[in-house]
DNA sequence: CGGTAGTTACGACGTTCATCGTAATAGAAG
DNA sequence: CTTCTATTACGATGAACGTCGTAACTACCG
């Protein structure tokens, strides 16, 4: 039987929440590595910022409702709540992560 | 001739700093009035800060790229770039607006 | 020409928050 | 048990930012 960290249930997710969680430079980017990888870890991550670092930003992550994090040993691998996501705020987070680039001038 | 206050183009607007203008909830509360009321001044939109905090607001607004200001007269009255910002981020604004107030347990 | 109203520019203040370093915890492996 | 790895907890720090008050600016109206 697996086991996971605490997270909100669908709908008492706030889309308040949600947009300050995404409006993070450094969280946007762990979203859209999670969405790639599909599970990953803080460690595994490779981002420019320290690991105690990306551990807070997964912890409000995760309390905002876009990420769930299971217990697999010493590790904690993380996962987007990408289909809940979409059921909660549809076209969110898909919107966002497929937003094509600003153009650089 | 009508004219209007500078404003990005629709391919120069970041998906980051919209996330980021929406995030607080100040702005996202002229969002919606936008929304509804379909163009508005600073002074008459009924927001709990000052009128000189709501310009700075929808400054920030009209820089991501959120809302477009004409001028008339001495007033500037602001729209929500919503079919734009359609085009540019598909049901991002629309899952936004049409968000349902989490549960309130 | 003054007077009024709408808006913004400018500083200033206080809080929030992203980041870090270190220490503490927990599981896995030897 | 010891060691190593993964993660988190805990301050501390520095920067970003929301808010305000005031002043400056512009347009409209007597």
């Amino acid at each position: 039987m697996e086991t996971w960290l605490a997270q909100p249930d669908l709908d008492e997710i706030d889309v308040g929440t949600v947009l300050s969680a995404l409006a993070d430079p450094t969280r946007l980017q762990i979203v859209r590595l999670l969405d790639v990888l599909g599970e990953s870890t803080c460690t595994a991550l490779d981002l420019p910022v320290k690991v105690s670092t990306v551990s807070h930003h997964v912890n409000i992550l995760r309390h905002g409702g876009l990420v769930s994090t299971r217990l697999d040993g010493n590790a904690r691998p993380s996962r987007l709540r990408r289909e809940e996501l979409e059921r909660r705020f549809p076209g969110l987070l898909t919107s966002v992560l497929s937003a094509t680039p600003p153009r650089t001038t």
